[in-house]
DNA sequence: ATCCTGACCTAGC
DNA sequence: AGCTAGGCCAGGA
């Protein structure tokens, strides 16, 4: 689907340090509200590693835990190893870190 | 083609 | 402010 396209092309875009929410993702794809299918788009994840499934938290701004990759320990250790500064409960704060797509 | 499920989001109580 | 219910998008049986 080309949905999905774009839901990879735009995660692939999100910056190093930088963390997204399903929803922001889908209404760049064009449905604000096809979050499941964000979501759904990341769990077949065709493109590990082409495809930075750490970056994108719910609103939120906690982790998923669908892990696609490993595990939700090797999300935290990413997003800290990026310069996200994760909580210690898998929560991203999303004021300081969330990145917008300014066109 | 229809029904159920899923890494979600919004609204109502 | 926290929890529950409903809805939207896509995929699989």
């Amino acid at each position: 689907m080309n949905f999905y396209d774009n839901v990879y092309r735009i995660v692939s875009q999100i910056p190093k340090g930088k963390v997204m929410t399903y929803g922001q993702v889908a209404a760049l794809c064009g449905s604000p509200k096809a979050s499941r299918a964000v979501g759904y788009a990341l769990h077949v994840n065709p493109q590990p590693g082409v495809i930075p499934c750490h970056r994108i938290v719910n609103r939120h701004g906690y982790l998923s835990g669908g892990f696609a990759f490993g595990g939700i320990d090797v999300q935290k250790l990413l997003l800290e190893q990026e310069g996200v500064f994760v909580d210690d409960e898998y929560r991203v704060e999303l004021d300081r870190f969330l990145f917008c797509m300014n066109f």
